[in-house]
DNA sequence: TTCGTATTTAACGTACCTGTTACATAACTG
DNA sequence: CAGTTATGTAACAGGTACGTTAAATACGAA
């Protein structure tokens, strides 16, 4: 029951094998059989991981003949990355406090050794 | 069977209530009743979503008294940055694409006028 | 210790996810 | 038309997700 377009985009995301393929057609792009090579799974299980893709709008099929060419439609990921900007300061935070925390940690050890 | 840290961040995102919950979050620690108030499912779901949300790292949880303040650790989310930005020049050239249809449209519309 | 508050865990139901194999469909090819 | 190739759909199984209510646990206070 999460239709929202967020949901949809991180959920199809949330799988190795559909990041996978988005990088695979992000140089270009690929008939279902070509996707289908790489991975270790039947082509029954590619199709339907494109048909998330597709329900995400992440990817759009045309029709070649007997192939279905799947091409990559990366229009939903300017939504995911505008979402975790509005977070970049937050973990920008933490990396600054791990920092003074590691120096502090230095500074304690070398007090230590005098 | 997807144990990745990306695919873990992304699944836990995937979910419009944590996601809800990281956004309280992004404004200071809450216990887990203040996160539960604004949604209409039960404590123990908000518990369990909590659960996830530590496994992603999303979150951290200290103990103070009976309380179990939960804060944000938004430290995942620079890889979920990091992965998106790959695509950027993708769907930055989709929306070129799309402003010169568009402008393609507006030309032959006033061509026609004419 | 006993009670009240905050939170987690247990047990359960329902639905979805992801893979499989077998079958169906679509389009080219002879 | 009959055969081949490419892909999608059906039916099934096992695991996971997400919600509920009831019971257990943890801690503070009387």
């Amino acid at each position: 029951m999460q239709s929202d377009q967020l949901s949809l985009t991180f959920s199809a995301l949330a799988d190795p094998t559909r990041r996978a393929i988005l990088q695979r057609l992000s140089e270009g792009e690929a008939s279902v059989g070509e996707l289908t090579a790489p991975f270790a799974i039947s082509m029954p299980a590619i199709s339907r991981h494109l048909k998330v893709l597709e329900r995400a709008g992440l990817v759009v099929r045309t029709r070649n003949a007997q192939w279905r060419p799947v091409q990559l439609d990366a229009t939903p990921l300017a939504e995911v990355a505008n979402w975790v900007e509005r977070y970049r300061r937050h973990w920008q935070g933490a990396f600054e406090r791990m920092d003074a925390y590691l120096a502090e940690l230095q500074k304690g050890d070398s007090d230590a050794k005098h």
